[in-house]
DNA sequence: TGTTGCCTACCTACTAGTAGGAAGTTAAAT
DNA sequence: ATTTAACTTCCTACTAGTAGGTAGGCAACA
């Protein structure tokens, strides 16, 4: 069987895992070509400057995740689930160190000293993703499936926000099992009907 | 009046600063040497490696941020008022621009390619900080000011994950403001006797 | 007298990026 | 069918500039 990776597709790879390890100053020309067997100049010539393929990155990238999240909405019927979903892919992501952080989230660390076409690239993909996670708790809301204390919009920024600190401190502790840990409560916070997340309601013993 | 600030001072000042834009690979020594009008070699003088520079940076910003939050839990008596103090310490940072992101969060991200000496130090920051925020979530339960659904100690992860991310994204949108939209309803919550926000309350329901 | 702080001058390694050519591929023109 | 032209991919060899770091000297000061 052909591999039917391209040379491109293989630079765009490595320099996805280069970003996400260290952001966009962590990684060089060389790193690459010594990672996959090209010389520089060849990676210069599918990618003329630094910007230019960190950008196509970033817009391949957005593309999957558009693409990856517009298949949960449409092959998952429970907005409730389809949440879930989102969350767990991050989860495996980070367990099996697959992709152990979020392009995006890494490159906005650094977003004062991108160069102006990547930065609006992170910036839209972050509003994307905001977009999608308002829709699905608008949806689940409406479907009686979530509770939302605040409007849409602000809940999705708060989970968008939970899941991008999870996953530095994921990183920072270097103990992958804490993702889940900072945001499983974050959802289940979200679907259950009471506080207590059981049928009934006895809660306040007072006491102050 | 004389300005006791030191040379050395100085390079950490503008060392913390460009490391908070851009984090460890974002800056270099003449960087610094142009920021103070001083040779490259001179920073060398005081801070022989880039590693020690920034050990060094981030030990003096440990010693900062412990002092800060000893002086919170001193010199306020309501756990839920020092919790508020330490967001909002956060929240004027970030709206003024004057530590736009925190140090040890901007190279939590790079961990992976930090030296050790330097990424022991991010680990500790990231515990001490975790501690004290169990601690503060902790008193302020057995006060009855919060209300806890999670053991402190997950719920610090929480809070921890929260402001991280809500920095991450002030950033991305380029929005200061979304800092607090994020993070206040987060610490309504932990606030909130129920979830009604009537005046009843508490007492440890632990969701566990 | 020795230490501190800063300097000039320098080094090696590496950065992104360029010039130009060798090989192979494709497709039209002869 | 074969030559020709254009194009793609990758190469060697190179550039100017920057990275972190060093050697050694000079002046102020304790």
């Amino acid at each position: 069987m052909k591999s039917t990776t391209s040379t491109s597709e293989k630079i765009l790879d490595i320099a996805q895992s280069l970003v996400v390890a260290g952001g966009y100053n962590g990684f060089s020309y060389a790193d690459i070509s010594a990672a996959i067997g090209i010389r520089k100049a060849s990676i210069h010539h599918h990618f003329p400057t630094k910007a230019e393929l960190v950008s196509a990155l970033v817009d391949r990238y957005r593309q999957q995740t558009g693409a990856g999240l517009k298949s949960l909405r449409e092959g998952i019927s429970d907005p409730s689930e389809q949440l879930q979903a989102y969350v767990n892919f991050w989860h495996s992501c980070i367990g099996d160190a697959s992709l152990p952080f979020c392009v995006c989230a890494m490159l906005a660390s650094e977003m004062q000293m991108l160069p102006e076409e990547v930065a609006s690239q992170v910036r839209a993909h972050f509003h994307g993703l905001a977009e999608w996670l308002a829709s699905v708790l608008q949806s689940g809301a409406e479907a009686g499936r979530f509770r939302l204390d605040n409007r849409p919009e602000e809940e999705a920024q708060i989970v968008m926000a939970s899941v991008h600190g999870a996953m530095l401190s994921a990183r920072a502790f270097g103990d992958p099992g804490l993702f889940i840990v900072i945001v499983a409560p974050q959802i289940a916070r979200l679907q259950a009907p009471d506080r207590q997340g059981n049928a009934g309601q006895e809660s306040s013993t007072h006491g102050r």
